[in-house]
DNA sequence: CTAGGTTCTAGAGTCGGCTCTAGGGCAAGC
DNA sequence: GCTTGCCCTAGAGCCGACTCTAGAACCTAG
């Protein structure tokens, strides 16, 4: 049965995925999409509702950080069809690792940020009260644990 | 008083913040450090411990997604002195801000990563039970709900 | 004296991820 | 018939943030 779930033009499938036209050209010639998109009259990209479902996912793993060359691997890997699903799977962790170390530094990175927000409050609201006010400002004499942030 | 409390070279302040010491030379240009680097003979670089907090915060922030304009700006802030604290704190708040929306975006990026994985766990578990397994195997019928997550 | 290591400058190159241009096709409405 | 709007391809351009190169100076140890 081919279906004919109503396809979709390139423009109706950037409004849906909030990609824009120019990415979603992209995305193909990058062998993002899991399955070849169809074309219509005038060689024309018809898109299905699954494929937005894809590219869905797809901006949402663009959007946690995995690289296009490692989405292109996971799409291979469906592509492949079963017999790849241990591989997808781990894949997979290794990105929720991965997301998780993102937002543990963030975390420590939004520990110094609200402390120097809290210093610069206190001396706008009670005067610059201390003398300690160097020609850099108060910025220096944070506590200095910020180990392991970035390393390199 | 000129301070001699024993200057740095490039190599130990790379060794010191973790950037390179082409990454040094590029951020000076780039007009992130807050007081111009002293030289000294041959014009060697010679950076102060001030120097180097000065860098560790701007990792942070870097880290932490700030652009270097918007570093060179707040930098440009801090050299201007007294006055413009205002302008500093409404700059780290934003930045704040900035970082929650990060984390917030990451945290739902997570919950469908997550899910995806518990799907291919159970799978892979008590085996390929459910019959749905389509041409792009199981990937699809997640639960669509991952509005805003990042809008163009 | 020489060799090795670090540093210098100016400028070129790289990489990821888009983003845009040129030049053209086709279909619908005025 | 002509304009408008969406689409096509191939390929160039851009932006941010580094990263590296070439060619030279200096310093220390052997």
């Amino acid at each position: 049965m081919p279906k004919a779930e109503q396809d979709l033009s390139i423009g109706q499938v950037a409004e849906r995925t909030g990609l824009s036209v120019h990415t979603l050209r992209f995305y193909e010639r990058e062998g993002v999409l899991a399955n070849p998109v169809g074309r219509g009259p005038g060689r024309r990209r018809l898109y299905s509702e699954d494929d937005v479902e894809w590219l869905r996912l797809c901006v949402i793993l663009r959007a946690s950080g995995m690289p296009l060359p490692e989405i292109r691997r996971y799409t291979d890997l469906v592509r492949q069809g079963s017999g790849t699903e241990e591989e997808r799977l781990a894949l997979l962790r290794r990105h929720r690792e991965h997301v998780l170390a993102q937002m543990d530094k963030l975390t420590r990175c939004l520990d110094l940020i609200t402390f120097k927000v809290g210093v610069y409050e206190d001396h706008l609201e009670h005067g610059p009260a201390e003398q300690g006010c160097d020609a850099s400002s108060l910025p220096e004499r944070q506590e200095q644990d910020q180990r392991g942030v970035s390393p390199r």
